[in-house]
DNA sequence: CGAGTGATCAGCT
DNA sequence: GCTGATCACTCGA
């Protein structure tokens, strides 16, 4: 299997955010196809990356050679996913923000009762996670050698370029004029942008 | 509808 | 201590 994705320089990572559209991940049963990402850099030009500050114990695997999984655990309570880019010593990345769910459906409906409906499912980083049945143990994980949990396969069918829409990243105080958000224009499992606004104080 | 808020924790400052 | 690459639920209009 070749993954173009996986060679890419770590300044390309835009670009290899808007290529992983339409991919399909596949974990612990569930397939979905993904409609939504964002690119983190990880040069140092990019404060909202994780690994902006360099390496630190919760974001090594960035830090790691192309192809593998860091997962962060945010708000106390949920959990995303992002995708390694770029080579070994660059720590770019690819935040997974929304899947369809294609197959295991039934799978899919039961690790997430509360989802309104089956676009639902993983319309957003943290229930993607959830959907995919993805926990701590995948920290690190490959998903292009087989040994990890977690699979990734090219589009079935390309993603137009026409429908591949960009924009600011969701939640993101700083660095707003980067429009490093992709995602599948009109695609019901993508959620609407809503800009990152501050907890209210009480 | 939309705004507000609770849950809950690791990693920096 | 504070702050977040979040989600789901509750209000009030």
């Amino acid at each position: 299997m070749n993954y173009p994705w996986l060679t890419a320089p770590a300044e390309a990572v835009a670009d290899t955010a808007r290529d992983l559209l339409g991919w399909l991940v596949s974990a612990h049963g569930v397939t979905a196809r993904l409609t939504e990402v964002e690119a983190y850099s990880g040069l140092g030009q990019d404060p909202a990356s994780h690994a902006h500050r360099g390496p630190t114990a919760r974001n090594a695997a960035m830090f790691g050679p192309a192809g593998r999984l860091y997962l962060y655990r945010i708000y106390g309570m949920h959990s995303c996913v992002n995708v390694v880019c770029g080579p070994e010593g660059q720590a770019s990345a690819v935040l997974l923000r929304a899947a369809e769910v294609i197959d295991g459906l039934a799978t899919a409906r039961a690790r997430r009762p509360a989802a309104r409906s089956d676009h639902d499912l993983a319309a957003g980083p943290a229930k993607l996670v959830q959907v995919l049945g993805l926990d701590a143990s995948a920290y690190g994980t490959s998903v292009v050698d087989g040994s990890g949990p977690m699979t990734m396969t090219p589009p079935p069918v390309p993603v137009a370029p026409e429908l591949i829409e960009a924009g600011p990243r969701v939640g993101v105080t700083s660095a707003h004029e980067v429009p490093w958000r992709f995602w599948i224009k009109g695609d019901p499992t993508v959620s609407a942008y809503r800009r990152h606004v501050r907890r209210a104080r009480r």
